[in-house]
DNA sequence: TAGATTGTTAATCGATTAACAATC
DNA sequence: TAGATTGTTAATCGATTAACAATC
């Protein structure tokens, strides 16, 4: 198992969407598939995924390719998506409850077991089977509970001291969805989701070609 | 303005990242900053800071800093955020739902002035001030305005055709929330927000935690 | 065998980081 | 002036791409 360590970000994002593409074929019947085929689909550089691919450990048979399972299994194991992961939401409006309701997390082992927020109407009530319980009850609930990630929706103005409180938990893993810097220790795994960010990317490259133009 | 083209993905990221600081500092009251306390605040290096900073083509002055006013202008422009980016959201599920109520994209210079789903229910309607159209709607109006960006937020399985719709009503730029792959033409800017891509990477990591300890 | 594909090694490219001169 | 910061040039690092041998 060694080698699903220290696969760099760039390929491990490639690795989610070429499974996209694999389980799809695998549900047309395919059971076998070429890194070249991958990358003509893909848009991408062939021995960009056959290095992708070799970064999870699965060896391939020259002029054949692949068995479309083996592969699969090899890249959801090295994403570490064929175990569950237990999620709690925190914070419900309308971007987490989004989140909650999407469906093809199953595919990447990620299960909602429990979401919080501060708001008592909430509290009680379940969005999409998983119940809402005070903030204040989360270092209580997670206690049981190892390798939890927290997905992080709340407002700006308090994600710093629900961070706190989530670190104070001992959750290790922060899935954030909230633009605001906040501090954590070391050894806490935070990753962002920015939408601004992404939204820069476009607008940017927008203004780039009316220059052009 | 030549200098508002080209400047690398990571460096517009990051710059979109300031600026929130740079926003929330001039609130406070602060005039001057150095890159010095932006790479402090933002955990990154102060050399790679300075050079982001100089893509937006400003002019700092040496033992002092920028002044945040003139900073915060250069990023936006260079970001294309100081003028209008006229949205169309196309599917109004849950996602495209919380995308359209998010009230931070105005900063951006986003703005959505229709939405479009197949739902006949929600022709009509409006969310959050913004009237549904049939998507039939959308060559037609379209057709009167330029620069338009294509907020994507349909079902994984219309996605193809819903695209070749928007290329059909020659819009240029796509914001895409969909996990599926699709074709555009060359001259049509697309930019994917995937989730899984981002969730593959805090998997990964967790997985390759729990090996080191 | 011939040919397509894998796997590997080397070259290239671009972004990051380090070093340092210029400036107020 | 002294010192902090900007701006620039060079060195490093890592990811991508190219070339090619190994394999079925």
């Amino acid at each position: 198992m060694a080698q699903e360590n220290n696969i760099p970000d760039p390929s491990v994002k490639r690795l989610a969407r070429y499974l996209h593409l694999l389980t799809h074929m695998k549900e047309q019947g395919v059971e076998i598939v070429s890194s070249t085929y991958i990358a003509q689909e893909m848009n991408e550089d062939p021995t960009k995924v056959r290095k992708d691919i070799q970064f999870t450990g699965i060896v391939g048979k020259p002029k054949t390719g692949f068995f479309i399972d083996d592969l699969i299994d090899s890249i959801e194991s090295s994403l570490n998506w064929n175990s569950t992961n237990l999620a709690y939401l925190i914070g419900t409006g309308s971007l987490g409850k989004a989140v909650l309701g999407y469906k093809n997390f199953e595919r990447c082992g990620l299960k909602f077991i429990d979401a919080f927020d501060t708001d008592k109407l909430k509290v009680g009530k379940k969005f999409f089977g998983v119940e809402v319980h005070h903030i204040s009850k989360l270092p209580q609930l997670a206690s049981n509970l190892s390798n939890l990630i927290a997905v992080l929706a709340v407002p700006a103005s308090v994600a710093q001291q629900t961070v706190d409180l989530i670190v104070e938990s001992d959750i290790k893993a922060i899935w954030n969805f909230v633009p605001k810097n906040f501090k954590v220790p070391e050894d806490v795994i935070v990753e962002n989701i920015l939408l601004s960010q992404s939204l820069a990317v476009l607008t940017s490259k927008i203004a780039g070609n009316k220059i052009d133009n």
